[in-house]
DNA sequence: TTGAAAGCGCTAACAG
DNA sequence: CTGTTAGCGCTTTCAA
């Protein structure tokens, strides 16, 4: 250590910390100079096992190929680098024998606190987290019953936004396209904001028209063109998410049906290539990067406050941006 | 600790590391038992302060956004999961200050390695790793020079690859949309790649028509725009980049000229989208995935190597991606 | 104003 | 086959 500077390694971590409070000018300015010197770097795995704090947190994904959680990991790396933090990651791809292997690891290397998009089926994991008061935000999805932090979308009102903008510009035969996954809500709240803008507009039970298939690529597309074989009436499609979008729009093209004069076509979440696409996509837009942000931001609140916040829930408003897709732009709405 | 099994931490410690070649049986269940009711982690920090080796890397990242990048970041996690290491992830977003200050703490934390997609503008920083034989990996640029290991793909070769299919096609005026960026060894070689194939089809350089644009959103589509203008006699453009084209489709789009009848458009990266783009856009892929896996292999290689390797670098190779963006398929090339 | 010593949780060397 | 001891690099009393 830069004890070659003469002085104690006391001295030295004094320095380093900003605990010089009662410090020569003198020896403060040599040994900076013999640090700069041997480019000396503390080691912060000695420093977290004494303090028993790493300043890192970690997060696990579920799924890296969706840009919508590029932009999630971009508003988590932004406020952590903001709150001087670092990040580990680690992508559980559905899995919860990965996710409660990751987790633990994360445990293990000391991470001060977690950032999770759970798979939703390791109820005994999340459980034991709580539990532990081990500093914890979900994100995205929500865990019934848990008592931590989370961070979501309103889904319902995303897929009633979308559902009343088709129903109000003409459309009579509207289906939705959905992924089929038991444990995660989001399916579940956006069928339910279709129904209920469904249900608003005069329209009952018998004119639902729901599409859902296995989360595996292909599979939407088959089921598309199953179900517009059989319902070629359908004269609009709220696509549930931004993979099934582009496997629909696949389908509609192969079966030669006009976008949007024949059927129109709104998407979940907005991407770099949304209104490049022909027609440019009318979508409902999730705020992933303030979900990252607000995420960690709670996160690290927690792990700083000396009594344990209250398991608190942010719910953050997703946004309809009209482009070509749905057919004439009615009201004053922006097209970007 | 786990002592309260009544044995010494040695044996634990023993017993977690499969070093019980010489151990009861008995206490050995009685320890196990223990960890798993008690819920025991072992603290990494600790092992690694002891080690000096903390099973960590880390990946400096320039850029979220573009997802050829999230496919790099899968084959590093999946890498990394497979040896046994976790991830440090950080983002430069092309800030050379903020690079060196994400290595310095990368280094700080002890990570055994680095992945980087390089800034280029830090020599300082990267000549002090080398030297250091600080294990490294650089991916996707070359730094000129620098003895280290780098896994890139061949660029010349890419945009050799592009050139010559638009010209072998019967295209006329080729023209090449890039970046400006003096730092970034890879635009440079697309541009080379695209002179050499101009060359070798008996064209001179008075045939070349090189458009250059700032990386900043709008920029691309203004010079596009401009360029096209000037030039409506341009037949085919070669985009060197995934978001250059989307940027270029709009402004071609936005001429009403049609594609690929009057012109002809050839993209860089495989996306999820370039298959559903009007129409289908053809591509060169680069191996982002292997790229990331490979780089994680060689680097924890070089982790593990008693004595340093020689710093080696992969080439990895590019590849056509046949579709309708460019008109008419002449060989017997497959369509995706 | 500075230093010496103890201890964070772990492993490795050496005894027993 | 198991326990004791020392020490990884740092911070934190307590003493000088």
């Amino acid at each position: 250590v830069a004890e070659k500077v003469g002085v104690s390694k006391t001295t030295v971590s004094r320095i380093l910390n900003g605990n010089y409070a009662h410090t020569t000018e003198e020896t403060r300015k040599r040994v900076l100079e013999a640090i700069e010197e041997l480019d000396y770097r503390p080691n912060a795995l000695a420093k977290g096992l004494k303090s028993m704090r790493t300043n890192v947190i970690g997060i696990v994904l579920s799924n890296l190929k969706n840009p919508f959680w590029t932009s999630v990991l971009e508003g988590v790396e932004d406020a952590c680098r903001a709150a001087g933090y670092n990040l580990m990651i680690c992508n559980s791809d559905e899995d919860p024998g990965l996710e409660e292997q990751y987790v633990k690891q994360f445990q293990t290397r000391q991470v001060d606190g977690i950032v999770m998009n759970p798979t939703v089926r390791n109820a005994g994991l999340y459980k034991k987290l709580a539990d532990t008061k081990y500093p914890l935000v979900v994100v995205n999805r929500k865990i019934p019953g848990l008592e931590t932090h989370h961070v979501v979308v309103d889904n319902v009102k995303g897929a009633y936004i979308a559902v009343d903008h088709l129903l109000k510009n003409g459309r009579k035969k509207v289906a939705v396209f959905s992924y089929l996954n038991p444990y995660v809500s989001t399916w579940k709240e956006r069928l339910d904001g279709y129904r209920s803008a469904m249900l608003a507009n005069g329209y009952s039970e018998d004119d639902f028209r729901i599409v859902e298939a296995d989360q595996q690529t292909g599979k939407m597309k088959e089921a598309a063109l199953r179900f517009l074989r059989e319902h070629p009436d359908t004269d609009a499609i709220f696509s549930t998410n931004n993979m099934i979008t582009l496997e629909t729009i696949e389908a509609v093209k192969q079966l030669n049906f006009k976008i949007p004069d024949h059927i129109a076509i709104i998407g979940y979440d907005e991407t770099v290539w949304s209104k490049h696409l022909d027609p440019p996509l009318t979508i409902i837009r999730q705020p992933g990067y303030e979900m990252g942000q607000i995420a960690v931001q709670t996160l690290i609140r927690t792990i700083q406050a000396k009594r344990k916040p209250k398991p608190q829930t942010v719910v953050l408003e997703p946004e309809l941006i009209v482009r070509k897709s749905c057919g004439t732009v009615t009201d004053s709405q922006a097209i970007c």
